[in-house]
DNA sequence: AGCACGCCGACT
DNA sequence: GTCGGCGTGCTC
């Protein structure tokens, strides 16, 4: 006789269950589970959710040990087999938990939580007095309260009784322990019905009019919500009543409660394309250079081939087409597909062109649908309804069961990377995914990677890259227009010929000269180095976080300074807390300042503001931006987001503010991330009709990077910048590992730190790692530090970190992972945290 | 992470 | 003498 048993993965934080465990399956499910099923099961004391990695059958003397499963959570697995062996992948590579990648793969709709209900013990054998009470175990009088409270509602959520009877805590344990009481625990969904709140009149004729009489003349508010609702008559949208009447919820909350409103939550259908026509677009005839990319690319999927392809074309060369039609051909295949997009440019546009192509087939995800709306977009996706998924990072766990095609745009994005756990780049999960399915891989971009770009330049040769691309190459735009004609601006030259103002002379004139013939300007400033911090000008005096080492930020809209990093705020002060002098200055985001100026120097200039402050409203992005096309602006101002992917017919002129400004950040990545984005700029300029004409203002004019962006000169660039890293041994010519640890008392931290690295550095040696990285260079691993992190304190807790160097083909996730292992557990604090990430990506 | 068990301080 | 602080250890 043998068991059906699973293993599986309990959701709990810690490294201790980060292991299967193992339970039996009930007769009743054996059909029915499966690899990648989400489970409730008894742990301990309580009930908690789980995943099915594997199934097994067991000799009946293991199974003593072992309890059963209590529930199938769902009907179909949320993940697919191939995503739980990926999952196992990750969680190594990584250096994370298994339950933490698990739980990344699936909606936030289905990270479940326990629910525990108390109800009255069923003892029918006890003796019982009149009121239906055992008499057996004696109670007094608030147990009696409690047990008839229960026995009342008939079972009870355990907060809501905790709640209920804040004044005896105890009590309820120990009914529970003496079995009075008894406990169940369900694991329930975060899926909510999307509903919103809606507020109707309670009170007609006379009954309002004696309603209208009864208010005082403090809740004049009051009185006006009510006249507002009576006048509108039908159910309204509390919404609506807030933002016509300037009133606070809490209004129209005392009149529901005076009896003379109802508020009541009603449903609403979630669909974020609901009602949405998109106007079908059809393939556009292939240029020679794109037919022999599609040629190339095809080949691969007809073949039914694993293989990844590097498509380097220039801004404008119609990657976009090609990615659609090598999708089509994909889907023709029976096959799905999956595009991921940096989230910035998942815009109405980007999503309106897949729509208008593969209409109800494609499933769009990013981070603005509400929980709901992601979660009926992945179920779409799981059932197999669409065959296309398109969004942003997370969208490379899309559980297709027939991968063909996965296609990364603007592949050198560092938003590809999650910079929490688990940390992983969705670049190299997608290679590895899509080798599981023998799907093919298109990286697009521009501005690749130096680590793709090399990757595809040495076939692979080299240790440190785990695939090696094919390189594919556009270099021409099909409409025929020129690149723009880039002038760099000596921002030095400018002061010494005196004039001191943000803009030179050749972008002022460069404006006017625009604003004169009716077209359009793009201005773009390098936020990075630009702060919003609060500075006295007398003094000195810097507003800093409490908690965390670092300066506050200044938000315009609540007037407050926030930290960035641990979300405290304090009222904006008007006078130094310092010395008390008025001269304390908010530098607002740099894009407030650049508009200031504007307004200075050409009086009447629409402008239209691009940047944290004005997009933080949901659709504001959509909006300001269709703003600009109509024309309603003369010049569009912003940070990053205006970089990416925009195509506007009348935009003449770029200006880059300071091109500089990131340059001079402690990043080794600092003159790749510079190119690519003055290279993203300027690709904005003259991509119609009108010729473009771009100018990047910079300290730094003879700097590679600037130099070879105005060029639209990317070989270049890349062959000096890979001297530099070649030099200093970063990658593409190493990999790295940032370990950061973090404890509140710094004194404790440094050691720590100190015998992890002493420790990493033993353990190193004794497996001849300390050999050669290359000819150059001493050795195949190096650690470098401990040192403070850049931001030494963050959350009231102290930060060193190490970084780790090594040969790509060495196991020192491994390593490191055991190391901060052990590290750990010489220290049983729990305060004591070791964060690990893998080939990170901010150094910051 | 929870939750229980277990061993030392301030109270009815 | 008990209530309760949180250190320690375990969860199939």
């Amino acid at each position: 006789m043998t068991y059906r048993m699973a293993k599986v993965i309990v959701d709990v934080p810690s490294r201790e269950t980060d292991r299967p465990f193992d339970y039996l399956i009930p007769e009743s499910m054996a059909s029915w589970l499966e690899i990648g099923s989400r489970v409730a099961v008894p742990f301990g004391r309580r009930t908690i959710q789980g995943f099915v990695i594997s199934l097994h059958e067991q000799p009946e003397m293991d199974a003593a040990r072992m309890k059963p499963i209590q529930e199938m959570l769902d009907l179909l697995p949320p993940l697919p087999q191939d995503l739980v062996e990926l999952a196992s992948w990750m969680s190594r590579k990584y250096a994370c938990s298994m339950i933490a990648t698990l739980q990344a793969m699936i909606p936030t709709a289905l990270k479940g939580k326990t629910e525990r209900y108390i109800s009255v013990a069923d003892n029918d054998e006890l003796p019982q007095d009149e009121e239906g009470m055992s008499v057996l175990p004696i109670l007094t009088d608030e147990e009696k309260q409690i047990v008839a409270y229960v026995r009342a509602s008939g079972h009870v959520l355990m907060d809501h009784l905790s709640a209920r009877f804040p004044a005896y805590p105890g009590i309820l344990k120990g009914l529970l322990r003496r079995g009075t009481l008894t406990e169940s625990q369900v694991i329930k969904d975060k899926v909510r019905k999307k509903t919103i709140k809606s507020v109707s009149v309670a009170v007609q004729g006379d009954e309002a009019e004696a309603a209208l009489s009864s208010f005082t003349a403090q809740a004049k508010r009051q009185k006006e919500v009510l006249e507002f609702l009576l006048e509108v008559g039908i159910p309204i949208s509390l919404q609506e009543v807030l933002s016509t009447l300037g009133v606070t919820a809490g209004t129209v909350k005392k009149l529901a409660e005076k009896g003379f409103a109802v508020i009541e939550d009603v449903e609403v259908f979630r669909d974020p394309y609901q009602g949405r026509h998109f106007k079908g677009s059809t393939p556009l005839e292939r240029t020679p250079e794109q037919e022999n990319v599609y040629r190339r690319l095809i080949a691969a999927l007809d073949a039914h081939r694993h293989e990844v392809f590097l498509l380097h074309g220039v801004t404008g060369s119609g990657k976009t087409e090609v990615y659609l039609q090598t999708i089509e051909r994909c889907i023709s295949l029976g096959r799905q597909a999956i595009v991921l997009v940096p989230e910035i440019s998942l815009t109405p546009q980007m999503v309106e062109r897949f729509k208008g192509r593969f209409g109800g087939k494609v499933a769009v995800m990013h981070s603005r649908l509400s929980t709901g709306e992601r979660y009926d977009e992945w179920r779409k996706i799981r059932e197999g309804r669409v065959e296309v998924a398109i969004g942003a990072r997370s969208a490379v766990f899309a559980p297709f069961q027939n991968l063909g095609l996965i296609v990364m745009d603007e592949e050198h994005e560092t938003s590809y990377k999650q910079e929490e756990t688990p940390k992983y780049h969705a670049r190299d999960v997608a290679v590895r995914r899509a080798r599981q399915h023998g799907a093919a891989v298109i990286l697009g971009s521009a501005t690749p990677s130096l680590e793709s770009y090399h990757a595809a330049r040495s076939g692979g040769g080299d240790r440190h890259e785990e695939f090696a691309p094919v390189l594919l190459e556009m270099k021409q735009r099909p409409s025929g227009s020129q690149l723009p004609a880039v002038q760099i601006v000596d921002m030095r030259e400018e002061l010494k010929e005196g004039n001191r103002s943000m803009f030179s002379r050749a972008l002022h004139q460069g404006i006017a000269a625009r604003l004169e013939r009716g077209e359009q300007t793009v201005l773009f400033l390098n936020r990075r180095g630009y702060s919003t911090f609060v500075m006295c000008r007398t003094c000195g005096y810097v507003a800093g976080c409490p908690e965390c080492d670092i300066s506050l930020t200044y938000h315009q809209k609540s007037n407050n300074l926030r930290c960035h990093y641990c979300g405290y705020a304090e009222p904006a002060p008007s006078v130094c807390p310092e010395c008390g002098s008025e001269h304390i200055r908010y530098f607002g985001t740099g894009t407030q300042r650049v508009e200031g100026e504007l307004a200075k120097l050409f009086p009447g200039i629409r402008v239209i503001r691009m940047d944290v402050d004005t997009t933080s409203e949901k659709g504001s992005h959509e909006k300001l931006l269709q703003a600009f096309r109509d024309k309603k602006g003369d010049v569009l101002l912003g940070t990053q987001m205006v970089a990416k992917g925009l195509d506007f017919p009348d935009v003449t002129l770029v200006g880059v503010i300071a091109a500089d400004t990131a340059l001079n950040f402690p990043d080794f990545r600092a003159a790749e991330k510079t190119f690519q984005l003055l290279t993203q700029v300027a690709g904005r300029a003259g991509r119609h009709q009108l010729p473009g004409e771009v100018f990047i203002q910079t300290y730094m004019p003879e700097h590679y990077s600037i130099v070879h962006a105005s060029g639209h000169d990317y070989t270049s660039f890349v062959r000096e910048e890979l001297k530099h890293r070649r030099a200093l041994y970063y990658p593409p010519y190493s990999r790295l590992i940032l370990v950061t640890l973090s404890h509140e008392k710094l004194p404790l931290l440094l050691r720590m730190a100190e015998n992890f690295a002493g420790d990493l550095r033993a353990k190193a040696q004794r497996l001849g790692w300390f050999g050669s990285l290359d000819r150059l260079t001493p050795s195949a691993l190096d650690i470098l530090g401990p040192v403070a992190s850049p931001i030494p304190r963050i959350k009231n807790r102290y930060r060193f970190q190490c970084m780790v160097k090594y040969r790509g083909d060495l196991d020192a996730v491994s390593l490191v992972r055991e190391t901060a292992a052990t590290t750990l557990d010489q220290l049983k604090d729990g305060d004591f945290q070791i964060s690990i990430d893998v080939d990170p990506q901010m150094l910051m």
